[in-house]
DNA sequence: CTGAAAGCGCTTACAG
DNA sequence: CTGAAAGCGCTTACAG
């Protein structure tokens, strides 16, 4: 592995400017007790010679860490790769560098690069994946990070997790109630839905967003054949083939994410069955691919790179006594995969 | 700005363990000059305790920095995120980070955010965007990362740039004159191409490689209508119009990417005219959502994963005399997108 | 307001 | 093979 070798140091700017090392610390970084005149020239140097300060020297000096951690379950997913442009951008507008490491949607693997994100001195972790509904799964990364927080670390979160920390709350029930009541308006009773495990928080709410539509009609979503598979493509597939074969009075499907509804568009052209002629189809998050899907997809939409830059202003500001909380808001986004029920 | 705290020293395992801090050292990091027995005393100590090396101290030292950069055009788009997917598979493998940042195929953004990563004294630097046809506009970048080399630096890229460093080149040319070949042998000749700027190589070889196939046709890339927009959907959107308001006996369009195929199809479908009875369409790169697109779509598989893995493998080995190049093999991938030129 | 000095936690010649 | 010591480039009390 190389090693960085020797550059500009904060030395050559204070000789430069006629001033003592401390004194060039203190005016680049801007602290008080230094005049006005002075740290000026200092930064002037700084510019003109275009010193950088080495940032392992910095942060090992007990300075501020200037990267920030992002854990997404999958980078190549659309939905986390839209929230990590966001991220990216305003670190790029921060002059703050982001590491991106993949939690592949597993508790234990995720604790162990939260553990090496920590270790690794990161001065901010952001969690982009959805909470576990079971408050015990989280109960060891909680712990790792309340400890990382009491020395300094700032932690936020997108999504509803179990973790005390600054959050980004994605629309995520009134989203499902927005879908719900659009099928239902349109007719449909016979709805399935294309669900991912049990154990995300998101899947949770989404479902909780449903079911209320539902409830308003008189309809339990007990009722109503929920298929788990996962939040992906083929996990799309997976259910629509399901739905198709066990419950094929069906007339609208619920997928649970836009990956899972493109899986099922998929699944339902391969079986000739039109939608939304003879089903209709909702997905949820709006990623930019479903505009352009035939039939272009009627979904709920999450502004996923909005999402991104709220997450890294909340970690930017100073820890508050109270976890703070930033709802999303959401749009539902009526396209052609929705019709009124067949007849 | 937050800071690390304190936390578990090399000292503390050292004492544990009965040594000295810099016997210590060399057990851990595996040099020479250890007896087997200590080394492995020092070792279990360290797994015992939890011991994980604090970074900053390390590379300040003189050490390795464990952090890779990696520039890519914009991770949202799914060609960028499944290539970062494969470096961040190789990297958590070899327990290294991975810090992402954008260039926004702007040149001088780019040569930005490399002075940025070389700044942070970053270990490896990976680009994985496309060079730019004039070997002037990477100048800068080429002095840049020569002197970054220089000081033990590794930087790997995919694509054909003029950087003088190691290379995963992308199979374009093959795969132009795949997609020339498979269109030619259906009949087509009133075909157009949907392309970028031509300031990039990754466009100066697709349509290369479809020139080539059109001459063994006896026919000049010279004679066909080529739009140059950008690599995105709205690219493809404009593109398509352009060629339909201007050609309209045009059979079969090139886009240069999935992305502006995928813009393309949706302009198609607008203007309800049927892919691929009127006319057929291929993309590039094989973005996983092209076989989920209706018409499923008519590519050239390039392994996005697979190149990430590969180019972050040839940084991992040391600086060799000349830059190693690799190249990544294609696969043209027939779908419904392309059809018969229409009697 | 300014400077000399200690210290952050490592690695690596330099001795032994 | 092992250890004492210097040094990496900063920041931050501590004096003045």
């Amino acid at each position: 592995m190389p090693k960085p070798g020797p550059r500009l140091r904060l030395v050559d700017v204070a000789e430069r400017a006629g001033v003592s090392l401390a004194t060039a610390s203190r005016a680049l970084a801007g602290r008080e007790g230094v005049s006005e005149e002075v740290a000026n020239r200092v930064r002037q140097v700084s510019q003109e010679l275009g010193y950088v300060a080495n940032p392992y020297a910095r942060t090992l000096a007990g300075g501020a860490s200037s990267t920030v951690g992002l854990v997404v379950h999958q980078v190549d997913d659309p939905y986390f790769s839209e929230i990590a442009g966001g991220v990216i951008q305003v670190a790029g507008e921060q002059g703050l560098l982001v590491q991106i490491c993949h939690s592949g949607r597993d508790p234990d693997y995720e604790l162990r690069q939260l553990r090496h994100l920590i270790a690794q001195r990161v001065g901010i972790i952001l969690i982009a994946g959805s909470g576990y509904a079971d408050p015990r799964v989280e109960a060891p990364a909680r712990h790792e990070l309340s400890a990382y927080q009491s020395l300094g670390g700032r932690v936020a979160v997108i999504g509803r997790h179990f973790l005390g920390v600054d959050a980004v709350l994605p629309d995520n029930t009134a989203g499902g109630r927005a879908l719900g009541e659009h099928l239902l308006g349109l007719g449909h009773r016979r709805i399935a839905i294309a669900s991912a495990t049990g154990g995300l928080t998101t899947v949770l709410d989404r479902l909780a967003g449903v079911a209320e539509a539902l409830q308003r009609h008189g309809l339990a979503i007990e009722d109503l054949p929920v298929v788990r598979t996962d939040f992906t493509r083929d996990g799309g597939r997976i259910a629509a083939e399901q739905i198709l074969r066990e419950h094929p009075d069906t007339t609208a499907i619920i997928a649970l994410n836009d990956s899972m509804a493109i899986g099922v568009l998929s699944t339902l052209r391969a079986h000739r069955v039109g939608v939304p002629d003879r089903i209709s189809v909702v997905g949820f998050n709006d990623v930019s691919v479903a505009a352009d899907l035939a039939p272009s997809l009627t979904t709920v939409r999450l502004p996923m790179t909005d999402m991104g830059r709220m997450v890294l202003d909340l970690a930017l500001k100073p820890r508050s006594k109270r976890p703070r909380r930033r709802s999303t808001g959401h749009a539902l986004v009526v396209r052609d995969s929705t019709g009124p029920v067949p007849s």
